[in-house]
DNA sequence: CAGCAGGGGGCGT
DNA sequence: CGCCCCCTGCTGC
């Protein structure tokens, strides 16, 4: 929920985490092929207990769970399966909760606006992040978080892609979006020193020098398949030290890049 | 073909 | 634990 920055950097992949440890476990769950929990029943096997017992689960012959709502008779395999129940049939929630941020459709389900955000809108995932994240709103429904706070290698990283020349402006003015954006917060001072000349070719639009608060920058690139795909990133040059307050200014984020989308002035923070 | 939903797995928190 | 992934069958336009 809380708005933080990155700065740990996996060195096998383009993942960065908050923490050390959050760092430890990525690698772990990530990167390693060590599944020490096996199931006695067949070959399944995996990092953790929890989804071993999830597993397990599954080769019952009765439903492990009941729901326990008075008279109910329902019952599952899977915990999810009971909770989504629940809140359909015994709480009267069966209002679609996930709303697509570019033609407002709204969907029961996150993996199903995932598939349509796919599908229809072209979205992808950038590299390091092979998943979606929803984001509620003020308004209830659940979004596609389009900013991330990343590290600064992700930074770099970013700007030593082959990029083409397209307006920011044209771009921004098809309602389509076709990426993800990231705004990225540099490190502390001292580690790596600004990189001059990022490759230069100006697809990058900085905001006004007085108030140098962001620069989104676009990234044209060409799939695998040979298809062309878009990525925004917002690179945002904030502070130069960690905010002292722990508490984030949280503005509304989306609120703001909606702003952008229609007015030629861009100013985020 | 698009959306919905159940089942099962991966993995970040 | 919770969120999101994939796979898959069903349904309706």
């Amino acid at each position: 929920m809380r708005n933080h920055v990155n700065h740990y950097k996996c060195p096998l992949c383009d993942m960065t985490c908050p923490l050390p440890s959050s760092l430890r476990n990525h690698m772990r769950f990530r990167h390693s092929e060590d599944r020490p929990f096996k199931c006695d029943c067949c070959d399944y096997s995996c990092k953790n207990l929890i989804d071993l017992q999830k597993h397990l689960d599954t080769h019952s012959e009765e439903p492990a769970y009941r729901c326990d709502f008075e008279n109910c008779t329902f019952s599952a395999r899977s915990l999810c399966s009971i909770k989504s129940h629940y809140r359909k049939v015994h709480e009267g929630d069966s209002e679609p909760r996930y709303k697509c941020h570019v033609c407002d459709k709204c969907f029961t389900r996150g993996n199903n606006l995932t598939v349509h955000l796919r599908k229809k809108h072209q979205f992808k995932w950038p590299s390091g992040h092979p998943r979606f994240r929803y984001k509620e709103h003020e308004d209830g429904y659940m979004r596609l978080q389009l900013v991330r706070y990343e590290s600064v290698e992700l930074t770099q990283q970013l700007l030593q892609q082959p990029q083409e020349g397209s307006g920011l402006e044209a771009s921004l003015n098809e309602s389509s979006l076709q990426g993800i954006i990231l705004e990225t917060v540099p490190e502390e001072p001292g580690r790596k020193e600004e990189e001059e000349g990022k490759g230069g070719e100006g697809t990058a639009l900085s905001a006004s020098r007085d108030n140098p608060s962001s620069v989104i920058h676009v990234v044209n690139q060409t799939s695998a398949e040979g298809q062309q795909e878009i990525v925004y990133y917002v690179l945002s040059e904030g502070p130069r030290e960690p905010p002292p307050a722990p508490e984030p200014p949280s503005g509304d984020i989306m609120e703001k890049f909606q702003g952008i989308a229609e007015e030629p002035e861009i100013q985020m923070v």
